[in-house]
DNA sequence: TTTTATTATCGTAATATTGCGATATGTAAA
DNA sequence: TTTACATATCGCAATATTACGATAATAAAA
């Protein structure tokens, strides 16, 4: 076994775990604030500012663009990564209303 | 390799992950809904509920404490597992927190 | 066109996670 | 104390993730 049973849950349950999962990393929890902070990002910057490998950093950025938070364009020979404002605000909205639904006064 | 370099990342960075990591399956969403719906629970209910042994519900429920996110008090026979009220909303800022601060106005 | 620089992908090793059967532990009832 | 039930833990197999070196792909500069 080892595989996850993703049929027996709902979509919503699948997909909201697939948020935090992805999320689920410091070092893209890392890229996302360094991203933040340059207001633009060369993937380049994020291997010397993070202490990883270049191709680690490309597989983490590829997650990131997975679920949607981050968008890549193409500025002359290197790559511009930056975090697509929308899309991070309906997730951030997602996580809240399961927050604020699953949420009881206990025993 | 294979193992994640926490070292590199601040305790910030790296608490944050392990909240979203524990988060990030979709049996524990799964059963965070569900004792939410109960407001209460017993494990045996959940092995019920959720296709999955019980071995493996004890497994998930016990991530969740691990975070702090249900307590767990025994009740007769059983176990009365609950959300913890307070730290569930600490969390739930601490994320917002995150999302809020880590946003930006891009290329 | 060759060179140089940047990012992506492939292949692989190390480690982590998921899931479950078997079994241990704990608790109440008989 | 024995029995019955509920939950936890152990050990293992299957799969997933993390990390990286090597190399491919892409694009500007020489």
């Amino acid at each position: 076994m080892g595989i996850t049973k993703t049929q027996i849950f709902t979509e919503q349950q699948n997909d909201l775990a697939q948020l935090f999962k992805v999320l689920g990393h410091p070092a893209r929890v890392a890229i996302l604030q360094y991203i933040s902070n340059q207001n633009a990002c060369i993937c380049n910057d994020l291997v010397a500012e993070i202490g990883l490998a270049q191709a680690t950093i490309s597989q983490h950025l590829k997650e990131l663009k997975t679920i949607g938070l981050l968008k890549g364009e193409v500025e002359g020979k290197s790559m511009c990564y930056c975090i697509d404002v929308e899309r991070w605000n309906s997730i951030q909205n997602q996580l809240n209303s399961f927050f604020n639904t699953t949420k009881s006064n206990c025993c």
